[in-house]
RNA sequence: GGUGCAAACCGCUCUAUCGUUCUCCCGAGGUUUCGGGAGGGAGGAAAGUCCGGGCAACACAGGGCGCCAAGCUUCUUAACAGGAAGGCGGGCGAAAGUUUGCAGGAAGGUAACAGAAAAUGACCACUUGGUUGGGAUGUAUUCCGACCGGGAACGGGUGAAAAGGUGAGGUAAAAGCUCACCGGUGGUGGUGGCAACAUCGCCGGCCGUACCUCUUCUGGGUUGUAAGGCCAAAUAUAUCACGAUUUUCCCCCGAGCACUCGGGGGAAUACAGAACUGCCCGUUUUGGUUCUUCGGAAGUUGUGAGGGGUAGGCUGCUAGAUCGGUUUAGUGAUAAACCGGCCAGAUAAAUGAUAGAGGCCUGUCGAAAGAUGGGUACAGAACCCGGCUUACAGGUUUGCGUUUUUA
């Protein structure tokens, strides 16, 4: 098992792979996040990339969009290992996006309940 | 000490655990990457994108008109619509101060409502001439009217603004009509100031105000780092322009062993289009036309434009009008010299999350020590600088005004 990092091939930033997504992704809610998922492949070693996104037009601010979008990387950083074990038994790859639908400033410790739940029913689904 | 004004500055700290990006070092691995260690990593406004520059690409003979912006003076600066010091006028304040405005009135134009009239001023009231009605006295005066024609900006009323103010003379009544003083303005001279301007004297006309799309003067190419440059990958050279070359046909000149060989294939014209541009002139260029013995087709290939395809990396990218001191010059903005330092470079976008402790401000309880609750702002680099504007919990320092107490 390796630790709680969160490098740089962890995350979704091919701008060809977002569009896909976002044309082509499933997607569902846990209060406050709505999460749009889809199988791929790309040649990383991790089983999953993913992104974390929040509404301009919700948040105008962008200290409050930066600061939402921290607790959410936290939140999936600190618990990512069961998804990737989940992900890795089905030999899957996949690529996620975080998008913040809440309306206001929400704490670390409900964020972290939604990110968790969040995961539960993602490797029901998928 | 209270209260007020101005300027400058700071704008939470520490510990633990787990992370992120850049640089360097070590180890593994070997053109990438992984692990460990050390160090750097948001702001006073990083914001708004409102001005001004640097840098880059593209465009660019020149002139006229238009458009946009600025408009007291001197200084400052790379530059500015910024800043400093000063001048004049207005507003606020008891004061320290603060705030606001500033080219011009020669030509053109505007001045709502109200008012008679907004610049060729006569409504009421004033005054006078003529005609006329009535009354009084007693036969040419006076009083009260009406109508017509003048005089006159002193009074009333309107207005943001009403034809300089006060006094005297003057007159039928008046009036810069005249005079004295005062205010303003133009000219001129002296003094002070670099200047705006201030101040004093003399002379003149006796003198509206505010504003503009008006006039004048100064400045102004366009687009922004998603600029621009390089590499990789990928598709395929459609179309257009220019050049080179080959073949063929045409024309001209020369040679000639007679249908072969060698050499060569322009110039003028402002008619039209295009570019430069907001428009016009003009310039450049392309096409056409004309003249002339005097160029057309096809293939191959190069360069450029353009389409299609690719949406990945490097560069631009952070050492600079740089930062921190000290000294000197200057009222100041600022400048110069010397010493020292290296200070973010991300790209679905790092600079953090969680927990604990402590500061700071403040409410309540309490004589105090203290207890307990609340708050800890505004806000996140995206090519880089100089300003401006706006947001902001709380705090510090300095100078000045005023008031009170003490001496």
């Amino acid at each position: 098992m390796e630790g709680f990092t969160f490098h740089k091939a962890e995350r979704l930033c091919s701008q060809k792979l977002i569009g896909e997504l976002f044309t082509s992704g499933e997607s569902f809610l846990v209060y406050p996040l709505k999460v749009v998922f889809l199988k791929t492949e790309f040649p990383e070693p991790y089983p999953v990339q993913s992104a974390f996104t929040v509404s301009k037009r919700n948040f105008k601010r962008a200290v409050k969009r930066n600061l939402l979008k921290r607790r959410m990387r936290e939140a999936y950083r600190l618990n990512k290992h069961s998804l990737y074990t989940g992900l890795a038994d089905k030999n899957l790859q996949a690529v996620l996006m975080f998008v913040f639908v809440g309306k206001e400033l929400i704490e670390f410790p409900v964020i972290e309940k939604a990110m968790i739940s969040a995961f539960k029913k993602l490797l029901v689904k998928i």
